[in-house]
DNA sequence: TGTAGGACTTCAAGTAACTTGAGGTTCAAG
DNA sequence: CTTGAACCTCAAGTTACTTGAAGTCCTACA
């Protein structure tokens, strides 16, 4: 599945980076900001990393992938690592996530149709002239759209 | 409609936030970055602002608002302003603008899923113990979900 | 074994798009 | 004329990284 990946420890930080669907950068920032451990080094001050790491990065990145912000993902982790807390405290982190996701998507959803009537009108009413009375600059002002870019001329 | 609010010219920059539903900062901030004219000045040094600018910043606000990063924006009101371009230059960007809203729209509504399943599973199956075993926290780690926090224990 | 060049290192600054804070001035109402 | 809200400027903070500079290390190939 990984050809070209050696499976076991002792990846570097751009294998790490790419099995786990990160940038090195990013890993190294992580690191700053205490999200992960800091990372063993070999002689020569290279970073080495262990499937634990892989395994708590790709954690990570899902958590980010879902919107989580950092802060939260450091919850997570904490859930993760020490297991102390009530699993109920992950679940209701999820669901206050879900219900942003859910208001991001009914905004989404308002944009998405607002922007294709805007497209739609001006398919429909515009055949490429100048526009200063374009419907889509004069639907954004919030006046009434009137005629989109004057007069037809191809 | 606005009855506190002054219909005609020489609006202050808080009496132009609230109708254009931005904040005094962020006014400024368009100023600095040139995304607005520099205002003109009374004597004491405050700002005033005319309803050519409450149209202007409404404008953009709704730009935003509709995802349009601010170099776009800044494109569109050069449109606005000079006229020279063709109207399919707004239909063009508005059009690229749907298509990135629809991405993440179905981006979002996988995340959606994924949450929800989430939440789901660990309703079904969390009893509230600690949960270093939780659904939540090893779906994220992309292993296979097993049980979830443990033998059930009120 | 030498070497080329890709991957790694650190540190600093840049990015987007504002927001927040400090410290001081001006305006409008009573 | 006073008081307090709103304004002013300038600087720094925010989020979550990305990019750049300048230098070191590692590995594969000849």
């Amino acid at each position: 599945m990984f050809p070209d990946i050696d499976m076991d420890r002792a990846l570097s930080i751009g294998a790490l980076a790419k099995r786990s669907g990160t940038n090195p950068p990013t890993i190294r920032y992580y690191e700053e900001i205490g999200l992960v451990r800091r990372a063993e080094r070999r002689d020569g001050g290279h970073r080495t990393y262990g499937d634990a790491d892989l395994k708590r990065l790709t954690f990570i990145r899902r958590c980010r992938e879902l919107g989580f912000p950092i802060d939260q993902v450091r919850s997570l982790v904490d859930l993760l690592e020490n297991g102390a807390r009530s699993c109920l405290d992950a679940r209701d982190l999820a669901r206050r996530n879900l219900e942003d996701v859910q208001t991001k998507l009914a905004e989404l959803k308002v944009l998405e149709a607002e922007l294709a009537k805007l497209v739609n009108d001006c398919d429909a009413a515009c055949a490429g002239g100048p526009g200063p009375d374009c419907v889509i600059l004069e639907d954004l002002t919030q006046t009434r759209a009137r005629s989109c870019c004057g007069p037809k001329a191809a």
